[in-house]
DNA sequence: TGCTAAATGAAAAATATTATCATTTACATG
DNA sequence: CATGTAAATGATAATATTTTTCATTTAGCA
């Protein structure tokens, strides 16, 4: 379950952060949307309704959720900096390359493939990162 | 194994690209580090030997060596543009997130995964990103 | 050895990201 | 509800990164 605007709204309050008006707007677009968006593109949607709002405060905002995780940042699909909504469990990221769905799925555990790695490559092993990219339902079907 | 630059050079010739001294000296700077590198860095690794060698043509020359698949671009490790070089057959990462280092890794088979995924979803998926990111054995000892 | 398309480097332009700082504001407190 | 204050914002500038442009050079072939 994707989270809610309410539910990253009280996150943020829970870790001091302040819930402007601003911050709001991003986490609306954000959530609003099924693709995943530049810093650019965020300002570009919500510059629309609320001019006032600079660029600078989208990239102060994405990097608060990002930090806590309220986003997942991506790398498959067009540019490395652009990000979607995130969910609480752990998951991955499957992405259409030709309209931007993101679609998560979770299930796929790593662990023995991280254990058989860890063992042969002496590494520690920290994280991952995992991303299919292919084309969605609608998007096979268009020219 | 580890494409070499002769076979690079090779590869490159073979697609109608020139062996420039400059191609040269950027292969061989990638080729000699077990590190993943960005553009900047490859610069400044060139630059001290080759200091009339630009930037530009560092951008350059990674753009074919990337579009060739001689080289992989990293995403999990710092920079969402650094680079290191490639081996032939399909493979993953392993990425040191203190000294960079990249163990290439290969055996597992992400297919069924695949499989589930694209009934499931009903992506057509093209390709996918695998990348773990920790410590190895030196880091780790290191304080 | 010369020809020519491709490649290079210098410079500028275009993008992207981060820092600075005066002003505004969310929200805790009483 | 008014008030104080630390946090947040926006305008602007600074920095960093990547791409274009174009005159000059050169790798590789005939
Ligand atoms: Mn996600
Ligand atoms: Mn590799
Ligand atoms: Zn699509
Ligand atoms: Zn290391």
């Amino acid at each position: 379950m994707r989270l809610t605007k309410r539910k990253i709204a009280t996150i943020l309050r829970q870790h001091g952060y302040k819930l402007t008006p601003q911050r709001q707007v991003v986490i609306q677009a954000i959530t609003s949307s099924q693709d995943h968006l530049t810093p650019a593109a965020i300002y570009e949607k919500v510059h629309q309704d609320h001019p006032n709002i600079g660029l600078v405060t989208i990239y102060r905002t994405l990097e608060i959720l990002a930090e806590l995780e309220l986003i997942c940042k991506l790398h498959a699909g067009g540019s490395c900096r652009s990000y979607t909504i995130s969910t609480p469990q752990h998951h991955h990221h499957l992405i259409c390359s030709n309209c931007g769905t993101v679609v998560d799925f979770t299930g796929h555990n790593l662990s023995d493939l991280e254990q058989r790695l860890s063992k042969e490559s002496r590494f520690r092993i920290d994280g991952h990162l995992l991303e299919f990219i292919g084309l969605c339902q609608a998007c096979q079907k268009a020219p």
